[in-house]
DNA sequence: TATAATATCGAACAACTTGTTCGGTAACGA
DNA sequence: TCGTTACCGAACAAGTTGTTCGATATTATA
């Protein structure tokens, strides 16, 4: 990719985050991003067909960033973020998080949230899925698999969501705990 | 409120269904609606400030009537659903969602699902922190309180949302028992 | 370094959307 | 019956979207 593009697309990119964190997405025009990001309007359409594409790439970049450290910790027990490799999966989600990687939780917590959860939770969903065929959890309950799995991701977004409302106050292992109480996975 | 007004008011919102089902929210035009509730635009902006305000007051007339069927139940053990009196609120909730009043359902399935259950989670906090305080649950657990009913509310969310993306398949009963597993609420 | 390719600029553009205004008409409640 | 008020419809300004174009600057590469 030309650098040209590169830095276009980051110039965006920052703009756009530091718009979300003002106002709503809905409420966000082409123009504002424009001048933000000091880039022409056909620039802009060169590189997103729409605003909604904007975000669902920004959102692909984000997520697929955060989740590829932990499935590679995961693999490799050793990762760039220079993580504990004995955290488990959830924990290292929760550090992650705590650490404010890319500016993730500014997004997670401001009146788009909803917008943004629903990435995430997708991006959860496969994790979930992994870690419960790791430990057998499944076959204990008599419940459908994939209710389950989608519960799974429901308490742990809620949970991210909860844990931002409240001020971050608890620390990711404190979280792990009540995740853990609430979700019932084995260990 | 005047005939007219009433008229004019519910052919809006029949026309907001519709269109709700058939399209995103974000992509609807005020001009649709006028069109397919066939009046006029001043008529329109009478009513309701901004689609979003169409938005709230409807989702706030539909939640309203469910929860307050739900909550009648509770207090006069009979109301205008004809319900078993004895059914707890979960199963009650299950039920009427079932029977797919106010074509709640076709809402809660359609693309724009999560616009209505956001609003259907906000609905339900109130209920899930009354059940709790009289089962006396939350006691028992070493959680914060608000942490505990906000996963709750996930969990029945959540529910829902499966019940409806795997075709509907499971009673009312069923649902409140999966309910129970995952929530682990005392009977 | 020279060259060809291409990303960006900026300005203008049509098409569409939003929300407002206003005089005339019809339906309503009392 | 009569005064009130909701509705119509048409027009309107302001703002937004997405496209087009030739000119300019940057880039990769040979």
């Amino acid at each position: 990719m030309d650098r040209r593009q590169r830095k276009t697309r980051q110039a965006i990119f920052s703009a756009f985050i530091e718009l979300l964190s003002k106002k709503e997405y809905s409420q966000i025009t082409v123009a504002e991003i424009l001048e933000k990001a000091d880039v022409g309007r056909a620039t802009f359409y060169a590189h997103f067909e729409t605003k909604d594409y904007l975000l669902k790439e920004f959102c692909e970049d984000l997520f697929c960033h955060l989740f590829d450290a932990v499935s590679d910790n995961e693999k490799e027990h050793a990762h760039i973020f220079n993580c504990n490799s004995k955290d488990n999966v959830f924990l290292h989600l929760f550090s992650h998080l705590q650490k404010n990687d890319n500016n993730l939780l500014r997004l997670l917590s401001c009146a788009n949230n909803q917008l943004f959860l629903q990435y995430f939770k997708s991006n959860l969903y496969n994790l979930v899925e992994r870690e419960l065929d790791k430990t057998g959890d499944n076959r204990e309950q008599d419940l459908p698999k994939s209710y389950r799995v989608n519960v799974i991701c429901a308490c742990f977004t809620e949970t991210v969501n909860w844990w931002i409302e409240n001020g971050k106050k608890q620390t990711p292992s404190q979280l792990t705990d009540y995740f853990y109480k609430v979700a019932k996975i084995k260990k």
